[in-house]
Order: structure tokens, then C-alpha cells, then sequence
DNA sequence: GTCTATAGGCAGATAGAC
DNA sequence: GTCTATCTGCCTATAGAC
């Protein structure tokens, strides 16, 4: 047989990690199909097999993401982690970045699938900074969820402006803002 | 004669302000100039005798975007002005707010025209701010570079929530960030 | 200055070969 | 399961009438 059993898995697989990146870097607007066919190495036709429409493949990219993964945030400490997220690197490499950066205002004009997946992605985020926080309710902590939104607010707007001495600026005050908002008695 | 002598300017006017609005409601890539001339009450033929292309209208519809205009931000303290920015309202209506909050991400992906007229938004932003804080030095404040952003990032992911509790949340969240964001001594 | 009409290009989705 | 070829619709920009 011409095909070993697992590779339409693996072909999936290909297309989610090519269209997790390239989402990331352009948008969902500025992305084909034939550019995250082309760049997983096969050609359009060939994704109807996988996904029913582009919509299904953005809510199946988008649930695919998680903080936690290969990326090297595993033990550091809070204000190490948000060194990471608010720096000048996670700025200039959005493909391997945070989803919440890059896409979250198309997300808000998306249909229900891919709203919710972002949803669900948040609170696995939060979760990791209450983990930092030491706290394990249930619910999240607002100051978790604080944390999130400066962190997402300040590399948003360092991607954005023309400026590099303000981009620099604005990642430096985010980080101390982080600092700002810890809980007192998380030290 | 059949057209008044600032008829010109004032379709100039009406193609901006509804391009302000329905950009920010719709995204860059959501809208076409059909949908702008449209609203205008025009049709799509007379677009270029005001502008060279899409791109031009955005930049200028951009540049025109001001955090001083005809809102009722004018008098408030910064703490009210947090509560109006960070408010379900604002949340529920992005075509009267602030296109920080609407289209960041897609700006960062745009030209260095785009990219310009932004910059000069933020910078304005946070010269509000920083009135408000009593800074009234050359350079933008840490403080109020760390607020911008704390206001933009939860007012995005508040609209991007599929989750009603979870938007309501981090509104709340985020306006009380901005009191711990506060200087000292700024009481 | 603004209209209608159209040129030209691109992208999502499907059909059918292998 | 993946390929090539194609249908269909939409959007930017231009041409030319009024």
C-alpha cells in the first residue's frame, strides 16, 4: 500500500504546525490556503481531506496552541517568564510567540469555534501565572489575569509602532508594570 | 456651478469618518472601499479622487484618529478616564473607540505609513495620560506607557472572550491594574 | 466631483485523475 | 491521500460618461 497507516496523521500534524506559525506572523486575512499547504509541502487541494473549510483550520490551530509547550518557560519564575514573554525577541519572532499577541483582535471578529478556542487558551494562560502565584483555586486570580493583559498589551504595541527607541521603551516599562502588579505576598 | 467650493472637502470629511468607524469595527482587511464609500452615502468610483489607494485611506484615517476629540473624556481624572476606557461599553462598541484597542495587530503587519501615523497616536495616548499623572515633561513616562497598555490589552481580550463572565472579569481586572499602576505619588 | 461599467487579479472550495 | 484543473465570487483600481 502506498501509504503507511499514519500518514494522513502526520500530514495533519504538518498543516497545524505550518499554520499555528504562519497565522501568527500575518494574520488569518493575509494567509492562504496554498500558503500553509505550500509551506507543510503539499498543494491546496489536498487540505479539504483534512479540514472542512479555512475557518475549521484556524479554530484547530488556535486549540493547538498552548503555553506550555515545547518553549522554554517550563521552571523559571514568574518575572522570568514575563522577561521572555516582554522582550525584544518574543517582539521580533511573532510565528513562534504568543497567540494572544498576535491574533487577538481577529479572534474577536471570528465566528464561535475560533473565539472559543482563544477562550480556552486564555485560561490555560492565566493558569500558568497562578501556578506562579501560588495560587491553586479554581478560579483565576485577577491578578493573573492583569498580568496576562499587560504583558499581551505591551507586545502588541512594540510590534506596532515605527519607533524602535519607543518599541524598547514600551517593553521596559511593561516589564516593570509586571513587577508592579505582583501580589504583595507573592515575593 | 454644481458643486460648492468645499463640497470637495467635506466627501473628504464623510469617507473618513465613516472609514474611522467601520475599520475599527471590521478590521483593515474586513472592509472594503465599497463598504466605506457606501456608508458615505457615495459609490466606490469617486474614492480615488480623494485618495491614492486603500492604504493612504488608512494611514489618513488613522492620523485623524485623536484620544482628545469630541469624547467625554475631556475633564475626568485618570481613574475615570481607566473606568470609561476599560468599560463594557467601550468593549461593546469599538467603531466610537479607540483604535488602539481595535486594530494594533493589523497595523503592525502594515505599511511604515500605517506604522507612522500610529506611533503618533500612541504617543498623543500617552500624553494624555501623562497630563493626567501631572508629568509634563518631553519624554512619555514609564507609568504611562505600562497604563496604555494595561487598558488596550484587557479591553481587546475582553472583546475577544466567547465567555461573558471571563470578559466581565477581566475588565475588572484591568481597571483595578490601573490603580496599582498608579506612581505614588500621584494620589 | 461623482457616477456606471469593467478590467484584471486573487482566493476559497470542488471535481476528477492517479 | 494528494495531485492538477477549474468554477465562482469578490475586491482594487481604472476608464469614460455626465
Amino acid at each position: 500500500m502506498p501509504y503507511a497507516s499514519d500518514h494522513k496523521q502526520k500530514s495533519r500534524e504538518k498543516i497545524l504546525t505550518s499554520a499555528r506559525r504562519i497565522f501568527k506572523e500575518r494574520g488569518f486575512d493575509g494567509v492562504t490556503i496554498d500558503d500553509v499547504m505550500g509551506d507543510a509541502g503539499m498543494t491546496r487541494g489536498g487540505f479539504y481531506a483534512h479540514f472542512r473549510s479555512k475557518g475549521d483550520l484556524i479554530a484547530h490551530a488556535l486549540a493547538s496552541e498552548g503555553p506550555d509547550e515545547q518553549k522554554p518557560w517550563g521552571a523559571l519564575e514568574l518575572l522570568g517568564f514575563a522577561e521572555l514573554y516582554v522582550s525584544a525577541d518574543h517582539r521580533d519572532r511573532p510565528g513562534e510567540g504568543c497567540p494572544a499577541a498576535a491574533l487577538t483582535q481577529e479572534i474577536a471578529r471570528s465566528d464561535d469555534e475560533t473565539r472559543t478556542a482563544y477562550t480556552d487558551f486564555l485560561r490555560r494562560f492565566a493558569e500558568v501565572i497562578d501556578t506562579y502565584l501560588g495560587n491553586d483555586g479554581n478560579a483565576l486570580s485577577d491578578d493573573a489575569l492583569a498580568i496576562m493583559a499587560q504583558m499581551v498589551g505591551t507586545v502588541q504595541m512594540a510590534r506596532a509602532v515605527n519607533d524602535p527607541m519607543m518599541s524598547t521603551r514600551l517593553l521596559k516599562a511593561g516589564r516593570q508594570a509586571v513587577e508592579y502588579l505582583l501580589p504583595p505576598e507573592a515575593d
